[in-house]
DNA sequence: AGATAAGCGAGACGGTACGTCCAGTCTTTAC
DNA sequence: GTAAAGACTGGACGTACCGTCTCGCTTATCT
C-alpha cells in the first residue's frame, strides 16, 4: 500500500531516469486535498473524482501513484498525523504508559484525526491493503514506542515478565479503540487512569492503588 | 434502523388488518439472503440487487420494508446470531466474566460472524443508524448481560464498588474488539485469562494470581 | 377498449345478480378523477396508482372493469366530451361542413380537450386497443356526421360525386389534426376557411371564390 | 434537443480540443442500435439500457450526450432517414407538390419509417424538446422544400398569391399524417392526387379538372 | 539538435449499483 | 361478489463513482 515515496528508503542522490520527472507538486496538491475531506469528511465522502479536481489535476494521476483511492487515503492520513509524543525512560510504568495513551486519545476525541482513523479502520474490512498498511504505518510504529515502555517495566521488575508484551497494548489501545469506533461512550480522559490502574493493580478492592 | 419486526413486541395474536398480508415468505427469503452473503463476503459485498435476485424477490419489496441495504444488513445479523450464553450466578466473577467474553472471542474467531460484525461496525462510521442500531440490538444487550455479573461481583466484594461498570466491560471487550477490527493479532483464547488477570489482579509481580 | 358500461345496451330494468352490486359511485370517481389528470396534466402523467388515490378506490376495482388505464382514459374523455353540434341539413355545403370543423378546431384550441385528446392520440401508436377506441368512439361518430354534409352536397351537385367522401373528410380534418399532433403553427380560425375554399374552389387563381 | 453533432455545421478542420476524443464508435454503434430498436418496434419499446446492452456501451456514455433518451431517438431517425427528392424547378405545379408528398406518403406506408415517425410525433406530446426536435429537424425542412414549389407556383401565377403558403402546406401534409396518426385509413397513392386536385381545382363538380 | 521517454491535464469509456417509480397482479378482510 | 387496502414481481429510470483509456502537450535525459 504504501506508495510513490518521495525519497527512496534507500534513495541514491538524485539517480536521473529520462522522461519528464514527477510532479512534486501534484503529489502534494493530490495528498492535501485528501486529507481535507478525509479529515473533514470521512474515508467514503472521498472520490478519486473530487481529489482530483480539488487538486487540479487529473485522475490519471492519482492511478499513475497510487494503486487505489484507499492508497492514498492511507498516505495522507499518515503523513498529516505527526508522532506528537518522544518516548523517553522516566522511570515510571505508570506515565510512561498513561502519557502516550492519554495523548491518543485527546487526539482521536478532540480533533478529526479520531474519525478520519476510524473510517479507515472501516475501509480496511473491505480493502487487506489498507488493513495492511494502517496496521504498518500507524498501529504499528506507535505501538513499538508504548512496547519499549512495556520492556522498560518489565525490566525494572514493575510488570510481570511472563506477559506478553502485546497483550498488553491490547489492553490499553483496545478499550479506546473499541470507543472510537463503536461510539457506545464517550473518549474520557478518565479511562486511561482506570485502564492503568487496572493493569497494575487490578480492581478488586483491596487497597494496593496508589493514592 | 429496526425494522419490519415479524412480530411487535406487545403484539397482540393476530390482529388481522385489511389489504393483503406481507409475504413472511418474502422477508425470511431476503434476511436469508443477505445473511448469507453478509456472512461470507462481508458487508459491502452486499447488493440490494444481489439480496432481490438471491431472495426471488423484487428490489421494490426490500425498500418497502427496510431504509436502505444497511438496514437489511443489521437485521439480518442480530438475527442470524442467537445469544449463546445465559447469564447465570455461579458465585466467580472470573467465570462470570471470562466465560462470555471467551464465547464472544470464539464466535468472532471460528465463525463468519466475526467477519459479518466487523463489516457491520465499519459500515456503522458511514451510516449513523447503523452504529445506532448496532449498539442498540448487539453491543448493547451483550453489555448489559455483562454488566449484570459486574454488578454481582461489586455486591459481593470482589470488585471496587467505585468503578464504573461501563469501565469494567470496555476493559474486556475493549481488546477483542480492538484485535477483530485491526487483525494485528489473532484472537487467540489467551487473551481472555491475561484480560481477566489484569482485572482483577493487575499485571504487576506480586504474586497475587491466583494458582 | 369499452368497458363497464353503466347500462347495457338492451338492458333489462334492474336484473338483480347475487352478490353486492357494483358501485356506482366507484365508477364515477374513477372516470372523474382520470378526467380531472388527463385534461389537466395528460395522459402519461395519468397513474392507475394516481387516479386510485384520488378517486378513493384501490386500483383493483380499476383493473376489475377496465383492461388498462388507457382504456379508462378513453372513457373518461369520449364521456367528459358531448358531442357539440348536432348536423342540420341548412342547405348549404359550406356551413354543414365548416361549422363543426370549426367547432372542434376551437375545442382543440381553447380547452384542456386538445391536449388530452392529443395525449391518447400518442397512446393509441403503441396501445392499438386505445386507437381502437379512438376510432370507434371518438373519431368515427365526427366524421360520420360530416359525412352526412358530404352526402348531401354530393346530391345538391354540390360536390363531385365521383369522389370518395372519406377522403373529403380527410382534407378537412387532417390539417387541423396536423397541427394539432406537431404544434407547428396555432389552430386559428382561418384555417377552416381556407380549407373549404380549396375543398370546393382550388386555390388557383381565377376568380371563382365567393365575394 | 439535437445533441453531438458528428462535425459542427460551421466546423474548423479538426481543432482538436484536449482530453479523449470521443469515440466515433460508440456515437455510431448508440445511434444504429437506437435506430433499429425505433424501427423495428417503435419509440417505446427503446429503453436506454436496451441500447446501451445492444450498442455495447455503457448507459453513462448514452447519457453523457443525450439528454434522454428521447433525444437518442429524433438523431437516429434523423439520421437514418435521407432526403429522397431534391427539388427541382420543373414548371408543373401540380408534379412539384404531388410527388414529393408522394414520396413521403410511400416512405411512411411502405417502411418502417411510418411507425417510427408515428412514434416520435407521439413522444413529442409529452416532451416538448422532442416535439421541437422533430418539428426543427424533420417536419422543418420538409416543409421548406414544399414551400418552395408553392412560392414558385404564385410566381408563375398558378396558385393565388393571397393564400398563406404555409396553410397551403398544411393542406397536402396534414391528410397524409391524419392517416398516419390514427390510422383510420390506409395511406393509398390516391389520397395525394385527390389532395392537389382539391387543392389546384377544388371539389366542385364543374370541369375544371384536368383530363 | 533531435530522438526518446516519461509525466501531466482533460475528459471519455465500460461497468456496477444505487434508490425510485409505476404497471398490473394477487391476497387478504369488510360489506 | 364486490370493494378497499395494500403487498408483490418486474423492469426501466437517471445518477454517481470506479478504475482505465486515449489524446495533445510538456519536460526531462540521451545520442
Amino acid at each position: 500500500m504504501e506508495s510513490a515515496p518521495a525519497s527512496p528508503v534507500g534513495a541514491e542522490p538524485a539517480r536521473p531516469r529520462p522522461g519528464r520527472p514527477r510532479s512534486e507538486r501534484a503529489r502534494k496538491a493530490i495528498l492535501d486535498a485528501a486529507t481535507e475531506v478525509l479529515f473533514n469528511e470521512g474515508f467514503d465522502a472521498l472520490t478519486a473524482e473530487g481529489v482530483a479536481q480539488r487538486a487540479g489535476v487529473s485522475k490519471a494521476t492519482i492511478y499513475r501513484w497510487w494503486p487505489s483511492k484507499a492508497a492514498v487515503a492511507v498516505d495522507a492520513f499518515v503523513l498529516a498525523v505527526q508522532p506528537q509524543v518522544p518516548d523517553r525512560d522516566v522511570g515510571d510504568v505508570r506515565r510512561e504508559l498513561a502519557d502516550p495513551a492519554l495523548v491518543q486519545l485527546r487526539l482521536y476525541r478532540d480533533t478529526p484525526v479520531g474519525t478520519a482513523l476510524a473510517s479507515l479502520v472501516a475501509a480496511g474490512q473491505s480493502d487487506p491493503e489498507v488493513a495492511d498498511a494502517l496496521r504498518t504505518r500507524w498501529l504499528g510504529p506507535r505501538r513499538a514506542q508504548a512496547l519499549h515502555a512495556v520492556t522498560r517495566a518489565k525490566e525494572r521488575g514493575q510488570l510481570r515478565s511472563d506477559v506478553d508484551g502485546e497483550v498488553v497494548l491490547d489492553l490499553i489501545f483496545g478499550p479506546i479503540y473499541y470507543r472510537l469506533m463503536t461510539g457506545h461512550a464517550p473518549l474520557d480522559d478518565s479511562l486511561v487512569g482506570v485502564l492503568v490502574d487496572a493493569l497494575l493493580h487490578g480492581l478488586a478492592p483491596d487497597g494496593r492503588l496508589p493514592a
